[in-house]
DNA sequence: TTGAAAGCGCTAACAT
DNA sequence: ATGTTAGCGCTTTCAA
């Protein structure tokens, strides 16, 4: 037991009332006198009285406690989205309680049992790349509790979600290589069961379309990690026609792809230009920066927050929301313009 | 209240018992006949009956909730350090609760009051750069609350910790940029009220002065930042006699350093070589890749729930203890020998 | 071997 | 205006 912690009881004890009494006059009563409130305000204050909230969820049934469960905590956009979730909720009177998936689709299902049997008042969750059965969400929903989605969304599930626009994030990223007189854009895509990697291969083969540009599968390249890059993109130099723009899923591939281009001893952006996915912290590092597709990440946390906090607090049925968060192209140092203007 | 959630009550009803009797057959009491034991464990599990941590809470006065204060989230070192605490602390029934000081003491008094207020176990913190006052942290002693201090810890109060060899990484940095034949190196440094800021740069000091090396007030420069390298480097690079090595409190200074060191027109590591502190993802995708000093963050971070826990659990009244995690120079693209050998 | 009752801290319906 | 009582889900004496 928490030492020394002042309990109702011991309040009304010494004020001589009973306890009912008490959170009566805490809890702003109006039968309560005057008189009465201010003693027990006083004693409150003098004592630091702080109401127990194990008590006060074992009689609300509720915790004040949202669950989030993210692939990865050492991450730069999930860092950011988790840093504005932990300002938000902590701002409305919640606490957060994190789960990290490690891009495991068991751990994501044993993260959900957990915060299930945590009792937690609503659920935030940004799915791993290779979940492809969602009935630990649908568990969710059956449980009654609020489910909000984040950026890796679940399209097969009915429910709120917060997203950016990626499709036009990526049509502006590969317009931008466009617009800077690229004429052979490979794209390195993300996983094709997540949205966001449709999405994102969508905007950026309606970007080509759009700007007449030939589209050649060959230029699609399942590829969103560092180790993968590695393999993948000298080969993409050795080819007849090498490719003079690149739009990468993600920022450290995109960062990896520029180091092995410098690498097979091409320069970024005279001989190619790069351009990522989420803009973080990184691309202002790297040499030469990133330019990049920023995805604010810390909005897309308080907005998923506030929607969830919206379903926990007010029961309304209404239809599900889908708040989507606009991106915007930040021009770095790696895509630089091959035409005089 | 959790909808169609399974308590105790509704075992019992079913099996025509009383609710004692489950909860005794549950915890294994040995004077429940095996019979009925099996009646129980047989219902519970078709039913997915799972024990209400809230009124284990209430009955127990503990939680199983960690509570954890970081400066901030979206940061590579600390994102690490709270991986580790993350799955260390699940896998030992706990769960974890954070809080982010952004650096601000008022914003860590308010985490420390929050905490305590959600009842949680035990505490782990690091501490803001501009800590000064650690009431806060006695009145969690007070509490009789676990408390454990991981990297950037509080040396005025008794408690268990867990930091690197920070005086011992930082002398196998200097001693590195020494051993590559560097003259005049340059420690930029951190904050001097943190344990870790002093400790580096006694590191450096004693590195300097064991390999015999011209020690100079003007080679040490109150910055560990960015925004500070982006002013403070040039007039490094400005001065007569010029810094062959520059050792980094950190690696995001380290690596603003070289990207000025690299407008300002010189090479890294011809010109200067530049060595970081914490070797995390950053400093394999800059250009050049960054030699830093390993610190160990997803072990930090385990370690430190282990003691938490361990306190926590057997209340034994031993003395604190502090473990030291070793650290490890790690060597990459931007620090090169100048003399052949 | 099992059950009844009390209690953890708090609230709320129902007396007084 | 204040007090009594019951109950949230569980454990734990103590009694049967």
């Amino acid at each position: 037991m928490y030492k020394g912690q002042v309990t109702i009881k011991d309040i009304a004890k010494e004020l001589g009332i009973s306890p009912s009494t008490v959170s009566k006059a805490l809890n702003g009563h109006p039968d309560i006198s005057q008189s009465t409130k201010k003693a027990v305000r006083e004693l409150v204050e003098k004592w630091n009285y702080k109401p127990d909230p194990i008590a006060l969820s074992l009689k609300s049934g509720l915790t004040k406690i949202i669950g989030v469960i993210v692939p990865e905590i050492v991450h730069y956009f999930f860092s950011t989205v988790i840093s504005g979730i932990e300002d938000l909720a902590y701002d409305s009177g919640y606490h957060v309680m994190f789960c990290q998936s490690n891009e495991s689709y068991e751990r994501e299902v044993k993260a959900v049992q957990t915060l299930l049997s945590s009792r937690v008042d609503g659920i935030l969750v940004s799915v791993t790349k290779v979940t492809n059965d969602f009935n630990h969400f649908r568990k969710i929903q059956e449980s009654g509790i609020p489910l909000v989605f984040f950026d890796r969304i679940c399209s097969e599930l009915d429910t709120d979600r917060v997203i950016v626009d990626d499709e036009e994030g990526a049509f502006d990223a590969v317009k931008h290589l466009i617009t800077i007189g690229c004429k052979n854009i490979v794209h390195l895509s993300g996983p094709q069961n997540l949205q966001i990697g449709k999405n994102r291969k969508d905007g950026y083969l309606r970007a080509l379309k759009h700007y007449h540009q030939p589209i050649d599968d060959q230029n699609i390249i399942r590829c969103d990690t560092q180790e993968e890059a590695r393999i993948i993109v000298p080969d993409l130099m050795k080819r007849a026609i090498r490719p003079d723009g690149i739009f990468a899923v993600n920022d450290l591939t995109a960062v990896e792809t520029m180091n092995v281009i410098r690498e097979c001893g091409f320069n970024v952006p005279k001989d190619v230009s790069v351009v990522g996915f989420t803009s973080g912290m990184i691309s202002d590092i790297t040499f030469p920066t990133l330019s990049s597709v920023e995805q604010h990440g810390y909005m897309i946390g308080k907005e998923a927050v506030k929607l969830l906090i919206d379903r926990i607090e007010k029961k309304h049925n209404l239809p599900s929301q889908t708040i989507v968060i606009k991106t915007e192209m930040v021009i770095k140092g790696s895509s630089k313009s091959v035409i005089s203007i």
